[in-house]
DNA sequence: CTATTTTTATGCGAGATAGTACAAAAATGT
DNA sequence: ACATTTTTGTACTATCTCGCATAAAAATAG
């Protein structure tokens, strides 16, 4: 089937170099992060890396897209309707508060709520795809709640809509409190807030 | 008291320049704004600018100041415990929203919110300038659901600290939502939403 | 072994960028 | 009138920036 190309062959890996490039755009946004640190980071010389991604403004998009599809995995496996919302609600928040703290040198949030804004107005495709990956944020909550409401947990009028748009609230905020420096410890205790308000206190965290 | 300053008189008035930068700042964030586009705003050489200012930096951190005051004074002004918790949160959410719309082009969010956080870690001083601005947020709302508590508006053993951080988060998400280009039917959703969950439903709007 | 194809690496080049030096300008003080 | 003080505006420098042109390198095809 796929017959070795033609010519020289790469030496270095897409998939890795994009992974190279999404950490120095997360680090400094789009607009700060220069091609010099792009390339460097990636090991790969300048030219190289236009031919494989295109412009910088491509590359930042990539990155976005790379970060989106991983989120958009993340709340189909961790939302999957398997143990009570409250529980797996939590759960996508303490593993959301987990990802944007372990950045190589301190916390760096959300590589798309926390950078991606700031360039929406320059850069019309940025605004787009940041407001493509709101939504489908709001989806994915949006359908673990109506799958609630339907199992009895949430209550039958619920709003399931407003209720997730309510619910990402919280996420877009963690990003930003991570990055602005904030301890886990406050970042979970608006994490759990947020679970009691929008679906109740988890069982097991349930007075009796 | 205020005698005539020696020398030659400026030809600009710092208050009115700060404005403009400020304007450029909350349309390209703080990297992509260049000093020929903040002289040229501003109207001033950019000699003026960094006698008037100081560097970039400096001038971004002091545009942070200035929309950091003004959101000081609506929280005081807006949230004043004169009518009902429910009702000014909401009118509180309302006027964020109608100044995250109504940039000269557009809408645009918040300058602090959406713009700093994406050269937080380049710039630590944006950074600690940012995490003073949440905490002021959450300590304003704070104080009102304390308000509210004591005026049995709130249950008793209500977490208004917790309570506070989460209403913050409506109004961090509300920012970037507004950038990323929702309408102001889908921002108002969110508000009331948040507002429903957080002190109940304002009375203007309650069924009975 | 030669031709072809694709990637790599050096380096260029046009332009933007941040910050400053310096002289002219416009005010006040004596 | 003249010296002093402060701001203005032009010009400058040194650096960075993006994107590309071009030739060498490394593979396959025949």
């Amino acid at each position: 089937m796929s017959t070795k190309p033609r010519g020289r062959p790469r030496a270095f890996e897409p998939g890795a170099a994009l992974d190279a490039l999404t950490n120095v755009f997360w680090t400094h946004g789009f607009a700060a992060a220069s091609l010099d640190m792009l390339a460097a980071s990636a090991g790969v010389n300048r030219p190289s890396l236009y031919a494989a991604f295109g412009d910088k403004r491509t590359m930042y998009l990539r990155a976005i897209e790379k970060v989106a599809a991983q989120l958009e995995a993340s709340i189909a496996q961790v939302l999957a309707g398997e143990r009570p919302v409250s529980d797996e609600l939590t759960t996508f928040y303490e593993e959301s508060i987990a990802a944007y703290l372990d950045g190589e040198s301190g916390p760096r949030g959300c590589l798309i709520v926390c950078t991606a804004p700031s360039s929406s107005l320059d850069e019309p495709e940025v605004k787009d795809a940041l407001r493509a990956v709101l939504a489908m944020i709001d989806r994915g909550l949006e359908k673990r709640f109506a799958t609630a409401r339907e199992a009895g947990e949430l209550a039958t009028d619920t709003d399931v809509r407003a209720l997730a748009r309510v619910a990402s609230s919280a996420l877009h905020s963690l990003a930003i409190r991570a990055r602005a420096g904030e301890s886990r410890a406050q970042l979970l205790t608006l994490a759990r807030a947020s679970v009691a308000l929008t679906v109740g206190v988890p069982r097991s965290r349930r007075k009796r």
